[in-house]
DNA sequence: AAAGAACTTAATACCTGGTACTAATAGCAG
DNA sequence: CTGCTATTAGTACCAGGTATTAAGTTCTTT
């Protein structure tokens, strides 16, 4: 039943992200030691008491509400020539990711590359109306997302052609072809 | 400062649900009484303490996660058939418009199609790898967009094609078709 | 085998945010 | 003034800890 200390601090920690709730005497003796030893043991990995643990899984179902709010989640604009080309730089957090599997969600890709491709228009509205995407790549927590538009064709009608390709490091992750409207009060985006 | 008892009790009602956090020590000073005029106000409304009025948030929370994250679902999800069909409604809200002329952006609708695809796969991972979209009418503030995706085609190769069209009313907004990507670790969303 | 270090357990005082219960007081109506 | 409700006070006790000091118990290393 006993296992040595280091094993059973990964074990310990595990149990506790998998069930926040469980309280140290339940933890003793599931590991057959005494209480302190947990204790000593939370101490060492830094894990909060279970009232503080239950507090912070609570908290977070609070935010929840606010949390998409997407408003912003379109990285910091580097360079823009209107009309012609502009880059931007995502870097991808806790709240653009799957929590199972700490992958990228889908329109935060699309989110950057649209808000780029919208931004990149010279002129008061622009609005996308079309969108042909691909994603090459899954992108993770952490990594930092560089998308590059470029303006392809700026037809007589209003609509403009953009291309987005969207890298981490060398690797490209996304791709899309937008067609965004300018001007008019039609359309959508 | 003071109110009757039976106004109080609605408050404290009140506060304590949009609040489940506060002690009452808090609310005593809140409502200006004493702690005990406040444990008695709990009794008869049967209202539980503090700690456990945040375990019952967390374990809410908790649930959700498990229960295959529709909180990840961007708009409510108000029906879902597996691997056949799936309904969600998003209320246009202030922080998915652009302030200037508030128009929905077209990620917020993208989002809400493809978290809507996405969830709609029965299996533990689903990524999107490649969308066809048009955005055909402006979506304003205020508006209620109903995103209504059907699984098209199940390929053998683990690839899924899913359309979504999205109304406000009668009149089709967004329409889209996806392919989702299933269980193995390759690919995007 | 003895010494030391690392690990484990024990014991005790104290903390927060309560419950449960008893009793005293305040404020007002009849 | 009596009676009633509402409020406040005080005490004992509880869970689930923290913090600290001290005492074993192993394991290892010389």
């Amino acid at each position: 039943m006993r296992v040595p200390k280091k094993e059973r601090q990964r074990l310990l920690q595990e149990t506790i992200e998998h069930n926040p709730f469980i309280k140290d005497e339940e933890l003793s003796k599931q590991f057959s030691v005494s209480i302190q030893t947990i204790r000593l043991d939370r101490m060492e990995l830094k894990i909060p008491e279970v009232r503080e643990r239950i507090k912070h899984v609570a908290s977070e179902h609070l935010d929840e509400v606010k949390s998409l709010s997407m408003s912003e989640v379109i990285g910091d604009m580097i360079d823009l020539k209107l009309d012609d080309s502009a880059i931007s730089v995502l870097d991808i957090e806790k709240e653009h990711v799957f929590s199972r599997n700490e992958i990228a969600r889908g329109h935060v890709l699309f989110a950057q590359a649209n808000s780029l491709a919208v931004a990149l228009i010279n002129d008061e509205l622009a609005l996308t109306t079309k969108a042909d995407i691909r994603f090459s790549r899954q992108v993770h927590l952490g990594e930092r997302v560089v998308a590059k538009a470029r303006v392809m064709k700026l037809r007589g009608d209003g609509r403009t052609d953009v291309t987005v390709e969207s890298y981490v490091g060398e690797e490209c992750v996304f791709d899309g072809d937008f067609t965004i409207y300018r001007r008019g009060e039609e359309e959508q985006a």
